[in-house]
DNA sequence: TTTAGTACTATGTGTAACAAGGTACTGTTT
DNA sequence: AAACAGTACCTTGTTACACATAGTACTAAA
């Protein structure tokens, strides 16, 4: 692995835990279409990464599921935020944002000017 | 350690090779002027960190050192980044903005929008 | 020559993403 | 009904890297 990709994927792999946070606090969802909608943003991820990420975060008491029936395969497991999850979801929200500023004034760049 | 502070240090870990390139490229700076800056911009790294993190990018060619000496101690090791390490310096902060965008996109947030 | 301050270095630990492989359920084909 | 294909969930071992901690070395002042 390239030093560049080694780095992206180091990049990356700080903003997993919240962009998923994110993704189901839109609504239930299970994780392959989770891994869907990270592809859709640029951000991959395997199941060999998110199914213990999730269930990391339910033991966390952060997310909690249900099982639902699918017409084409075994049923699916739909996650939620609980109550704490959506809590836990704004500071990281606050985080994320704090990082951002920070990056960008060690960078001395302003990424999203708009003129 | 909890879950946020946690996550928190997750976040940093991803982006400290950048911000830290992005500081040595503003001109030559020795390890504990590097540890100031980042504090500055609050991201707090130590110096258990920032060594191994300097040698393995001088490894990798990205940058090079002098020493220079100090008059309050020993001599000090200026880094400066090589060619490739500004190069490389470009393809990260492309990354970065790509994955800015991406972490937006699954918040659905515009963090920097202006009125 | 001892002490304090500063700078650089090395070792062990823990977390988490990822690769790879496995299990189980459902509907369709023969 | 038996075999197969598709889908979904789960587990294990490896690797990278930040960090805590401790240690070495150089300089100047007491």
């Amino acid at each position: 692995m390239s030093n560049l990709e080694n780095t992206q994927a180091q990049m990356r792999k700080g903003v997993l835990e919240f962009c998923i946070l994110s993704i189901i606090s839109k609504g239930e969802i299970y994780p392959s279409d989770i891994i869907s909608k990270m592809k859709e943003a640029k951000l991959i991820v395997v199941e060999g990464t998110l199914y213990p990420l999730l269930t990391r975060l339910k033991n966390a008491g952060l997310l909690g599921y249900r099982w639902i029936e699918s017409n084409a395969g075994p049923p699916r497991k739909y996650y939620a935020l609980t109550e704490l999850g959506q809590s836990y979801l704004q500071e990281l929200n606050t985080t994320w944002n704090e990082l951002v500023a920070a990056v960008n004034q060690t960078a001395n760049i302003n990424t999203q000017s708009h003129e």
